[in-house]
DNA sequence: TGTACATCAGTGAACGCGCGTTCACTGATGTAC
DNA sequence: TGTACATCAGTGAACGCGCGTTCACTGATGTAC
């Protein structure tokens, strides 16, 4: 018991620490540039040992992207807890600043979960929980809102909702005719971080906190909260 | 003169041949799967012949790129061009349409341009121009509506435009104190696109279209256009 | 406590693959007199 | 119009590289009696 305890103890330790070197390798080189036979290298193992503890190349990208995802969320549940409950606003910029400074802050990482598809890469089960956690938590602010009576659950009339998948909106509590609102915001924030960790606004925009800042509140006014 | 113009144009169609196969391996396979090799078999020709036509890899990928970023601008100036000047939400909605619809159509050709930036390439010159054309065509539309009239050219008050590159508002014609607020619609629409393209809102939008819909007109909403 | 056996981690060589790029070359096409 | 030369397109072999994955193997670590 004691035994196998220390050999299950020293495997787990073993493949953290190869996720660890895969994902400094991520950060230094990109995506394309991880190869298990990098990582063994860096390990100083031969290549073959490393399937001892990922069947595959898959299945280390797999972790590294949920580990990605959930660093993510990590880091927007905790500026968001750090906030006033009624101060609806002040929750929302948390999060999407905890989210921009996440990204500049591993933009290969963050260009592994919200950039192209990893080409031959189709995304397992176990990447769509961690995925939906900045959205989940956008989501509760604008709830806690309508639970307040400051946000307007109905903006659009009766009419929308229909665009979404059944039952996304009442999982994240959010009436089906705000709920599309809130996705349209969630999708507006990765684009203005996108924009910025890829690249596309190098010649226009200088100062990119001061901008993020701008859009932050315009995407505060589109829901709209208060 | 015949002579030396017949190999000139001969060179020229071998060369857009070339580009031409490099894009339609782009398509099925995505980036990643684009070499010189490939598109040297899939012409039936030694793999050193391309090089008699682009010097390198990279000089190959910088004409996909270029071209990518033209043939969205054109559908976006072709689709917006058929609305009435004075219809500023129709012309709006008739860029962000355009886009969408050419970047469903072509998924990893969009993945090139608005994905993860191709690791070892670096964007040359040759680039930025035509990677701008949407951006200054919704610039084109909010500017229109300043000069009717009907669009408030400070609607932040006189602080905000501090975040921009200095001279880029000027050169869309947009006040500084509006251009931020279009800045942050581009990278928006930028956002709600790739979010479909790319599989984010895979379990989350159920119909894409009446989404995008939704979204459109919070962007108008965003400036805010009438 | 001691011994026979089973399990596991890690090795190193090998397989087959495709890549970007270079180079000396062969013909064909164009040019100058 | 004809001939000597220069230019160019395209070839095929080769270089050196790194990749994912498999496999038979050697020791070490744990387990059962």
């Amino acid at each position: 018991m004691t035994a196998a305890g220390a050999r299950a103890r020293v495997r787990a330790e073993l493949t953290r620490e190869i996720a660890e070197a895969a994902r400094r390798h991520l950060a230094t080189q990109g995506a394309a540039a991880l190869s298990l036979r990098a990582v063994a290298r860096e390990l100083g193992m031969a290549s073959s040992a490393v399937y001892r503890y990922f069947p595959s190349r898959d299945d280390l990208l797999t972790a590294l992207i949920v580990d990605a995802y959930d660093a993510i969320g990590a880091a927007a549940e905790e500026a968001e807890a750090g906030v006033d409950r009624a101060d609806l606003r002040g929750r929302w910029r948390a999060i999407c600043r905890a989210v921009r400074g996440w990204a500049v802050a591993h933009p290969h990482e963050y260009a592994l979960v919200y950039g192209s598809p990893v080409p031959g890469y189709a995304a397992p089960e176990a990447t769509i929980g961690p995925a939906a956690r900045v959205g989940e938590l956008l989501c509760r602010v604008v709830a806690d809102g309508v639970a307040a009576g400051v946000v307007d659950p109905a903006p659009d009339g009766a009419h929308a909702g229909i665009s979404l998948t059944p039952g996304v909106a009442e999982s994240v509590g959010l009436p089906p005719t705000l709920a599309p609102r809130a996705v349209a915001a969630w999708s507006s924030l990765y684009g203005a971080i996108s924009f910025e960790v890829f690249g596309s606004t190098h010649n226009v925009v200088d100062d990119h906190e001061a901008h993020f800042d701008v859009v932050i509140e315009r995407l505060a006014d589109l829901i709209p909260l208060p």
